[in-house]
DNA sequence: TTTGGTATTATGGTATACCATAATACAAAG
DNA sequence: CTTTGTATTATGGTATACCATAATACCAAA
């Protein structure tokens, strides 16, 4: 129990944030394919929101990658060609790498038991959740290893550059089912960091993106 | 020589470009220090646009992690701590000990020239350089190990990490007047680019960065 | 000195108005 | 029928004005 009363830090979710949100997820979950102009106004009718708030939101997902403006024609949604995607992959896969490393030279028993936690929760419910579901939970067990590492930028970094190839989950996961080599993947992951073997889990993390990247670069056999 | 007449894409300049290169190159310079407040208006009036697009600029810079909003009160400078800094130079380091390792393993005669110019510039000039001058030179010697590499996303994910940190440039220039080793190691490394000893490449563009990350941990002893 | 209220300020949010340009449609001329 | 020029429209870009709220500073009273 903390001495006195805590501080309430509400920060209040303004219209920007919600907006914002609403856009990303918009985007990243294939509702506004690639190269699909963002008119502003029926943005703003569509949101109930006025224009300059549309314009920060897409001023910020430009920033992030998401959007694109098109010279005297406005912002459009991002393009992504392999050559981009297969950079990304590639940073990721470093930026992942050192992550499962250090988690794993500073693994503790509490980490290690929430990383359990968090596999067993992705794999008891896997049959019952949507796409979306899936993705967080996901996204979660991630996040345990670089908050762990203490690589929280890093994270940030990975959680972008996710955002950005992550139309191609929805390829991925529709084509190929999800291979079933993700779950194993993750679950050798886990053991090797849970075990402190920092190597091992480098290593396995690796290996996962390789399988990943593969598999993309399958789906993308165009520009 | 192309058949017909090249396609012209002349991108026009926006407003915003003009006011987000500014505000960027002002929070970089120092001239706006951590923690103080952006107030729209008065940004307004100095830099002669209207609110909107500032408003849109400061988005553009919270994206990139040079502006946080406090809330209720608005835009501030980032703060930077060591804690966060170590870390963004991890993750340069990483970028660019792969950027040079590719380069090297890419290496032609061409490239061999540009970079070895690159550095005679930079070397011949820097007497006579301005900080900035000098930056963009130093940049652009980066700039061609990146794109000899491909890897232009990273390219793109350095010069944002450099911005954030480059704060404490100055101050490194400033206490340590460059130490002098920095022109050293960067003939260190683009030697063994040209040479296309990838591996001397990575190594030598792994020290420069620890030397760098060391001088910055003294001046950041705080948090 | 502490409390309470008031005025100011800055912000988030919104709504318009205006202009320049690009795309489109359309009409006129060859 | 094709080509050229023009008019319309949609859009992005820019600039202002307005309101409600939250934070702050300041001042007065107990």
């Amino acid at each position: 129990m903390s001495k006195g009363l805590d501080k309430i830090d509400f920060q209040p979710v303004t219209l920007r944030d919600q907006v914002q949100e609403r856009m990303r997820e918009a985007i990243i979950e294939g509702h506004f394919k690639p190269g699909e102009r963002l008119v502003e106004r029926p943005l703003c009718d569509q949101l109930g929101v006025s224009r300059t708030v549309i314009r920060e939101t897409i001023r910020y997902l430009e920033a992030e990658g998401l959007v694109q403006i098109a010279p005297n024609r406005g912002p459009i949604v991002s393009y992504l060609y392999w050559k981009e995607a297969r950079q990304i992959y590639a940073i990721r896969r470093m930026l992942e790498m050192a992550a499962a490393e250090t988690c794993a030279a500073n693994i503790s028993k509490e980490l290690a038991n929430s990383l359990r936690a968090a596999l067993k929760h992705l794999n008891d419910d896997r049959k019952d959740m949507s796409a979306t579901e899936l993705y967080h939970a996901t996204s979660d067990f991630y996040e345990l290893i670089f908050s762990g590492a203490g690589h929280d930028i890093a994270w940030e970094m990975v959680q972008r550059l996710h955002a950005r190839i992550s139309r191609l989950r929805s390829l991925t996961l529709s084509t190929l089912e999800r291979k079933k080599t993700g779950p194993e993947h993750m679950q050798v992951i886990c053991d090797a960091i849970c075990a402190g073997d920092h190597q091992a889990a480098s290593q396995a993390v690796a290996e996962h993106l390789d399988d990943v990247m593969s598999v993309a670069e399958k789906l993308l056999a165009d520009a």
